[in-house]
DNA sequence: TCTGGGGTCCTAGGACCC
DNA sequence: TCTGGGGTCCTAGGACCC
């Protein structure tokens, strides 16, 4: 078996420069306006010598890089480029799975004779990148998914790197356990702890003292990566998902008005979401994160689907007051749905509210409306007064 | 430093049933 | 009166990733 994992470098920060060309080779740093709550989400190779990193403070960032260029994230048009260099992995094997928005991982077993070696189809599949979009990629070749992923990273940026059959063991050593992926930092200090702190270490514990120390899932994705075996993480079929949508407040909030208006806004972006996949959904979950940066969740299964935006921003708020002190402040609010699946036939059989059926068929010729005219704005009135941090309000 | 937004998967405990 | 074992569904939270 030969697998690709292919990564763009800095992709949003790169997709900047493309489109920029006055931005190539200066720190260019995408994500949120300086001064504001929010983090990095990518920024260009320029900007990391500064020590600057995605997921950072964006304040932390200005202090560390103050001649930065601070961008905002434009995700339709790297969603847009995405596409576009995704059509050119699908060219090079039916066999491939987008991991996100910048990776995907390609089985190229048995293409030797369209490509060549490993190493020479990856060498074409960076240039025709390149040479369409200036972008540059990292790609890691191996055995399977979980070590090519490891060896994308590797020699990042503009890498190439392939592990050799018989060599998973020896390169999982070179790499150490800080980057194995799904390694985080609660996990590196328990093993430190442990004082397990090497891969060859770990390889020494049997399987069921690992699994006592840090649970069953955990302790057999341990024995597996040590190894270099694939521990199954990009394993398709879902059978459930969710949806959710939430926002931080610029300040801390306590007025209910202003609550209450952002979950029903959020409520109705999450059901839009809902009926364009169509899909359906029983459990209603609220998240709510508190200035002291504590989090909680709650949630609510019912025994019917909810139906309308109106349905879901009710049972929501219901969780929020029943749990919520009155008055005191918090500084994000979320909804989402869970155990979303795909409705293959219509509802019935259920027991519905009769007023949120009628919500409903409202809400859905809303959105059919706005797939054949795309400008027109439909808004419930109540979204339509200004909210906290809407300028000018 | 002062921490976004969107996800996935796992664990542990309680309720309930057979 | 003090007590099984297994299964399912549900809730809350934690760890991790991009």
């Amino acid at each position: 078996m030969t697998y690709f994992h292919v990564d763009l470098d800095a992709f949003f920060a790169s997709v900047e420069q493309q489109d920029h060309p006055d931005l190539r080779g200066k720190p260019v740093i995408v994500g949120a306006k300086p001064g504001t709550r929010g983090v990095v989400s990518a920024c260009s190779y320029e900007a990391r010598v500064y020590g600057v990193r995605s997921a950072m403070p964006i304040a932390e960032a200005v202090r560390r890089c103050p001649e930065g260029i601070f961008l905002p994230v434009r995700m339709k048009r790297y969603r847009e480029v995405s596409r576009q260099i995704m059509e050119i992995f699908s060219s090079f094997t039916p066999s491939w799975i987008p991991i996100s928005i910048d990776e995907a991982t390609l089985d190229m077993t048995g293409t030797d004779t369209l490509f060549g070696s490993p190493e020479a189809a990856a060498t074409t599949l960076k240039k025709r990148v390149k040479d369409t979009f200036g972008l540059t990629l990292s790609i890691g070749i191996a055995e399977n998914r979980y070590v090519a992923k490891l060896a994308s990273e590797y020699r990042k940026p503009d890498g190439l790197y392939r592990v050799l059959p018989g060599e998973e063991v020896p390169f999982i050593d070179t790499l150490g356990l800080k980057k194995l992926w799904g390694i985080g930092v609660k996990t590196l200090n328990r093993l430190t702890e442990l004082g397990w702190n090497t891969p060859a270490k770990i390889r020494d514990i049997p399987l069921r003292v690992i699994q006592v120390r840090l649970g069953k899932a955990t302790g057999e994705f341990l024995y597996r990566i040590v190894r270099g075996i694939d521990p199954g993480i990009y394993t398709t079929e879902v059978k459930s998902h969710s949806l959710s949508q939430e926002t931080t407040f610029p300040i801390d909030v306590g007025d209910p008005k202003i609550l209450k208006q952002t979950l029903l806004d959020l409520s109705h972006q999450v059901m839009v979401r809902l009926h364009q996949e169509s899909g359906r959904s029983r459990t209603v979950a609220i998240k709510v994160r508190y200035p002291n940066f504590k989090t909680r969740t709650f949630r609510r299964t019912l025994p019917h689907s909810i139906l309308s935006a109106e349905e879901l921003f009710h049972l929501g708020w219901e969780l929020f007051q029943h749990n919520h002190p009155l008055g005191s402040e918090i500084r994000l609010i979320g909804i989402g749905l869970e155990q979303v699946e795909t409705q293959e036939e219509p509802l019935q059989g259920e027991l519905f509210p009769r007023e949120y059926e009628k919500q409903r068929s409202v809400e859905k010729a809303i959105l059919e409306l706005q797939k054949k005219h795309p400008s027109l704005c439909l808004k419930k009135a109540s979204l339509l007064f200004p909210r906290i941090n809407s300028p000018g309000s």
